[in-house]
DNA sequence: CCAGATTGTGGTACCGATAACACGGTGGCG
DNA sequence: CGCCACCGTGTTATCGGTACCACAATCTGG
């Protein structure tokens, strides 16, 4: 359970500040005290251009000399871009997302693009709003793991707008842009294959809402592996939960209900699996013994403290370097015409949670 | 071990794009289309002054027509204000940080302002380079947990361009300006006096650089505590490491081979107790058999997963919201003349690396 | 020795919005 | 009936840069 934030609503004090001097240097005085025009100064700030060795020094020495920083906004204003980018997540907290959203501050930094970072908790109108204000601030790109299918309609949006974005971890079926994606059905296919190995025959499987490509991807993995097995596919093995601890633990507890319970259970992801492994644990039984537990997605510190999860991992990082640098080649016009379907191998990492040996 | 990015150096595709429509309305679009003036439209995107409804009306229906979005840009410099404001902290991947950094995007966004996310990696010339391009940026405000002490010097420029920034989880000794801080003398004292109560003599401390008020207070807490208990500080006894797993590891590895090895070793963060539990693992011994530990902040996931570290847990959320709630009533002009200092204190956890019972 | 290229610099007009002020029309009130 | 307040709207200047073109001075080569 989340912390409650008892600051939450901190008592509002209303007192004078006392203001510091807003030193709101522009090229123009820069220009004045080194007697030059700001369009020599402007020449001399991005470096280039044919300015004589003589003027720039005493142009570099006033720029020093009055502290001046270049404003951002009138050159974006001026020259149509804004040199920032937005990294939209569903929940940065997932220790997936955050794997990518670092790697993908990296990538822009090095590039010289600042970056926006946008948490949408997953849901769909703090994502339209997100999109709008990001439209608005006329970013030049978006690295973005969508809510879900319906973030077409904002997708759209972001593309009548002309703003490049490059799709990770989910693809959006009439979307026609540069993805990044593990392999969800191989990969979920391998897990329950290997539960099956194991001599499990009633498999659960905890999943989110079907109108996201990884939980529908997966879940033909699920399937495939069960039905190459010759298993039934039983629709009440299949429980929709919501993607994290909370939707795991419900999950597994109705699963748990059942008159026929699973053996073993693979969830769609990371922190489903940690809510399920606590309802487990809630209903007095334990992960492997009385259920086996398989899943997407690492948590990358609690596996080095405690090796339990049995997981295929996904390379977060190359999600957000690779997903960064696709859409760094869109803005610079750079990349080819047609899109760039990546699509990363995960590591299946044997542990605890299976029972395995 | 970090996962290594094999796509690191994706090759280069250099082909022409099929290039959108960069539909770039202006205000100027709008008037023409409703027959009025810019200015009238100004109004109307702006809501409140007076404009009549039937212009109103028609105003609004050329700007859904037009698909008009205002240029927060232009906006920006007319105003004199962006609407944005950033968050620094040395690694959102530490799940301290992390919640954070949620936290404080999501105070910052109900109050209509734009997050950027910086992460300096605890290098502080990347903090230097991003504090300027924040600077040309012209953000509203900065809540920064800083590298170190030695980060006064972009904090002064900070304040010198009339940017108010809020300090969170650092202190730094000449900086005057609103601050929320942990318990970390406390706290460290607490953790130290657990060990001690279970009969440890021998306590270890393994501790970044004392440059960071943190591991200050934490040394401090450490060094009470024992001077309490009437045990003699051993130099020996304090490791100074890097504030990661790696860190941790080259920490406990120096502690570890030690001829009077302690019994119980205290870290400054948790993600150096992560790293001193794999090096006491990677010596054959066992946390807490051989070596007990405690340490500051939790990894809620992994401890979720399996409760294991005994730890000062922080209310990290409210460093977030706390810090943020400051800096926007300093960015308002609300805000005491005075500095907020604010104090959190942490929530003491025993789990199993300590050994109790 | 002069046409033509090159170099260093300045002038002007924007980028897309808003602040501040101006102005014609309507209505209330003495 | 005329003055004034207010309403709705337009005009102009400006925010802080840069693109584009102009222009004088120097350099090149035939």
């Amino acid at each position: 359970m989340p912390k409650q934030n008892q600051y939450e609503f901190w008592p509002k004090i209303v007192l004078p500040i006392p203001n510091m001097s807003p030193s709101n240097t522009t090229i123009r005085d820069v220009a004045r005290l080194s007697g030059v025009s700001p369009m020599t100064v402007s020449r001399v700030i991005n470096d280039s251009e044919r300015v004589s060795p003589e003027t720039r020094r005493r142009v570099e020495e006033a720029i020093s000399e009055l502290g001046y920083v270049p404003s951002r906004l009138a050159r974006g204003l001026s020259r149509q871009r804004t040199g920032t980018l937005a990294v939209i997540v569903p929940d940065v907290a997932n220790p997936f997302f955050t794997a990518v959203v670092r790697a993908a501050e990296e990538v822009a930094r090095r590039a010289d693009y600042q970056v926006i970072l946008c948490d949408t908790r997953a849901d769909l109108n703090v994502e339209r709003d997100v999109i709008d204000e990001l439209i608005a601030h006329r970013a030049e790109g978006v690295v973005i793991a969508p809510v879900s299918d319906r973030s077409a309609a904002q997708l759209r949006r972001l593309a009548e707008f002309g703003v490049p974005f490059v799709l990770i971890d989910r693809t959006i079926p009439e979307i026609d842009c540069d993805v990044v994606l593990g392999d969800s059905t191989g990969g979920a296919r391998q897990l329950v294959e290997h539960l099956i190995s194991l001599g499990h025959r009633r498999i659960g499987f905890i999943v989110e809402s079907d109108d996201v490509s990884t939980a529908r991807d997966r879940r033909r993995g699920y399937e495939a592996a069960l039905s190459a097995a010759g298993i039934a596919l039983d629709p009440a093995l299949v429980a929709h939960a919501a993607p994290d601890p909370s939707g795991g633990s419900a999950g597994m507890r109705r699963l748990l209900e059942l008159e026929d319970r699973p053996t073993a259970v693979f969830t769609v992801n990371n922190l489903v699996a940690l809510g399920a492994i606590e309802a487990v644990r809630a209903a007095g039984l334990e992960v492997p013994d009385d259920v086996a537990l398989v899943c997407f997605d690492d948590i990358e510190y609690a596996s080095r403290l405690y090796p339990f999860l049995t997981a295929m991992e996904q390379p977060a990082q190359t999600f957000g370097t690779l997903g960064t640098q696709l859409l760094l080649e869109r803005i610079e016009g750079r990349g080819p015409e047609r899109r760039h379907e990546v699509v990363l191998p995960g590591e299946f990492i044997v542990r605890k949670s299976c029972g395995a040996k």
